[in-house]
DNA sequence: CATTCAGGCAGAATTCGGGT
DNA sequence: ACCCGAATTCTGCCTGAATG
């Protein structure tokens, strides 16, 4: 089946199911409306609905958030921000209907249906969103947006001008920069950004040949740090608080500052 | 040119499991 | 009991195929 057709059959059997729940619908003439379908609530609220196709995959469903159109400059995304009240996700492969609200969520959300190798607290179960079980519309909770970290390529790029390590910077591949120390010898250097985690700075580690150091920038201590590709096998924190217990397996942060490791 | 669904990769956050 | 590293899950961004 092509998009165009499933999309079509989505919002067929989206309307079929929205009618036999006895909800007045509206659908808006011509197709340059941001939202698909405008539903009356019993206390007379009208709710302007985003239709989307439910993802099934790996016990979990995903759909698309917004929407996509290509102009000259190539492909061109927008969210529905401000622009609809809340999607209605149909699942084929369960033939069920879920009630998103947009203010739920900040980019994407995922809805599970089974139970997952391991729990986390921050599962959206599918259950919670059954448009059965949320319809007609009630208060609804909203999520924090998730706290992005802070681009590190720069930090690093910063702290290797001013020790006047010769560089370049490099696109493309799996590190940031070629550095060069005293004795000639060249380092890729990964550059990535580390957070505080009880007491450790945890930060994202790649399985690649490519890579001789990583540069951690982190912002809670205001301190870069560098780790060696050949100090872990495939991660590896810096503790930068004193655990409760000592233990010899500790790898301090003051032990990884940039300043006083490099050359690696 | 516009829109859909689909898939992949990488980052962020959390929990689990083995070692001490 | 506690620590660290590994594993897992969700999210953000990007690209592509297909179609009208």
């Amino acid at each position: 089946m092509d998009a165009h057709q499933k999309g079509e059959l989505t919002e067929a059997a989206v309307l079929a199911e929205l009618k036999r729940h006895g909800i007045p619908v509206l659908t808006p003439f011509g197709d340059n409306q941001r939202y698909d379908m405008v539903v009356e609530t019993p206390a007379g609220e009208l709710l302007t609905l985003q239709i989307k196709t439910g993802r099934l995959s790996n016990g979990v469903i995903t759909f698309h958030t917004k929407s996509q159109h290509t102009n000259a400059e190539g492909n061109v995304y927008k969210y529905y921000d401000g622009e609809i009240d809340c999607f209605i996700v149909y699942v084929h492969e369960l033939g069920t209907l879920y009630l998103v609200y947009i203010n739920e969520f900040d980019r994407r959300i995922s809805l599970r249906v089974e139970n997952p190798d391991q729990p986390d607290p921050s599962i959206n179960w599918a259950d919670d969103y059954e448009f059965d079980a949320r319809w007609p519309p009630s208060a609804h909770r909203i999520r924090s947006a998730s706290h992005g970290r802070a681009p590190a390529v720069e930090p690093v790029s910063e702290r290797l001008q001013e020790r006047l390590v010769p560089f370049v910077q490099v696109d493309d591949e799996p590190y940031h920069f070629v550095a060069c120390d005293d004795s000639g010898t060249q380092h890729r250097i990964r550059a990535c950004s580390g957070s505080v985690v009880d007491g450790r700075i945890r930060f994202p580690t790649r399985d690649s040949d490519a890579i001789d150091v990583y540069c951690v920038h982190c912002s809670e201590t205001e301190e870069i740090y560098l780790v060696a590709d050949d100090e872990f096998d495939q991660s590896i924190s810096l503790r930068v608080h004193p655990p409760d217990q000592p233990d010899a397996s500790i790898n301090w942060g003051d032990d990884h500052r940039f300043d006083e490791r490099w050359p690696p």
